[in-house]
Formats: structure tokens, C-alpha cells, sequence
DNA sequence: CCGCATAGGTAGCGTTGCTATATGTTCGCA
DNA sequence: TGCGAACATATAGCAACGCTACCTATGCGG
């Protein structure tokens, strides 16, 4: 899968593998591993300024905690944060319902 | 439908779009909004320099023409075009099945 | 004559994801 | 003992992309 096409999406998936549960930066990048069998292989220069914005944004927060001598920061989905989700959601099915509709043969005229 | 979304989906619509028949770039805006009933209405500012990316790349090809007065810019696929846009719509499909599998409520763990 | 639809164009901006690089720990294995 | 892989986080700088805003020009209806 071609990195680009994620552009504007990947603010929706990360905030839905943290739906479930909370999670930390390294572990979302394994879930998403695991559950789009290796299509969706995100680099951690991705991941990690990611969250930073989501954070900013007030849609996830997060707490340091130290397991097995690593430094980890757990996030979760603020009530803002569940909200969006929601909405991208919606949105995303709209819009890929859409562009499915568009890249179909389209005729010449209107079906004449 | 926010419009950052279509990051890296535009060139594939716009290949589809001429598919069926050439257009010039007012053409193909006005054909996308009526095929998408209005959700996707793009600004010149993002056809025209996109139809002259897709040239550059070799994607597709243009004569210009005058109606009626006003000159016109007609775009038609190459080779090339057509085939990418074969490519296109698998890598859709792809991206799109995974991404809505993603959106999906996540289990918390593997189904236990 | 004014404004709208038609038709094309560019400059500059902001967002976004990626590459590359950095830091530090734990654990398996040779 | 030492070395690499996995774990875990982070940032600087880049390139691509679509958008806003603006410009030019014609034809037509009111």
C-alpha cells in the first residue's frame, strides 16, 4: 500500500485502535500491524508526532509509566477524542462510498 | 466531505473521469460534482495543477480547442493513464477494505 | 452595463506523513 | 563477553498535495 493515500485518515485509525483500550505509541504500531496483516506498517517519524497533534488537540491524553525498565506513554481517548471517532466514522464512509462510485466506469453520458 | 481526505485519491478520480470519453478540466469538475450529487467539488486551483501533473507524468495528454470563443483544454488518458488507473482501483479496493476493517470497533484483545 | 457562467491559470500556504537520526533499555544468543 | 534485535520514544527537515486567493478573458441574460 502506497504511504500517501493514509493522508487525512490516520487520525481516524489511530484514534480507533485506542478505542478498546489504551495504548501506547509502540503498541499501536503493532496492532495496526497485526490486524491489516502488515498493510498498514507505520513508521515510528509517523506514529509519534501523530499522537503529539491528537494530544494537542484534545482528542487523547496520556500517562508516563515505567514497565520492565522502559519508559512508556499510555494514551486514551479523551470524551473530544470519542466524539471525533464518531464523526470520522460517518465521514469516512460517506467518502469512501464515494470515490468507490467515482472510480467506477463511469459512462460517457448519463446512461443514455 | 472534508476536503484533506482526498490526498492522494485525486489523480486516480480524475483518470477515471476522463475514462469514458476526453474532457477539458471545467468538464471534469462539473462531472464530479454531478456524480458525486455535490460532495466532491473541487476548486480550480486543485484541477488545473493536478491535470498538469498527471501531463507531466504522462498520464494523459491535451489539445487545445476553441468554443464558442473560450479556448478550451481537452484531456484524454494514455496508455500509461489507462493503466494506472487499472492499478488505481485495485490499490482502492485494498486501501479501502482496510481502512474500514480499522474503523470497525476494535477488540480489545484477540476476541478471547 | 453588470453579473454570472464558462474557461483557464499561478503564487503561496498549511498540513501531513516520511526519512533519517538520536537516545536508552532489556534480552537472547554466540 | 559482546552484539544485535526488539522495545520505546523523540525530533529535524523534506516533499507532496490540495486549498485559498487572486488573475485573465469571453459570451450571454437581464
Amino acid at each position: 500500500m502506497k504511504p500517501e493515500v493514509l493522508k487525512g485518515h490516520l487520525d481516524s485509525i489511530l484514534l480507533a485502535a485506542l478505542e478498546p483500550q489504551p495504548l501506547h505509541g509502540y503498541a499501536i504500531m503493532e496492532k495496526l500491524r497485526a490486524r491489516s496483516r502488515a498493510s498498514i506498517d507505520l513508521p515510528t517519524g509517523t506514529v509519534y508526532p501523530a499522537l503529539h497533534r491528537l494530544e494537542r488537540a484534545g482528542l487523547i491524553e496520556s500517562d508516563w509509566s515505567t514497565v520492565s525498565g522502559r519508559r512508556r506513554r499510555t494514551y486514551r481517548l479523551t470524551t473530544a477524542g470519542r466524539r471525533k471517532l464518531r464523526e470520522d466514522r460517518a465521514s469516512w464512509r460517506q467518502f469512501s462510498k464515494t470515490v468507490s462510485m467515482l472510480l467506477d466506469t463511469a459512462p460517457a453520458k448519463a446512461t443514455p
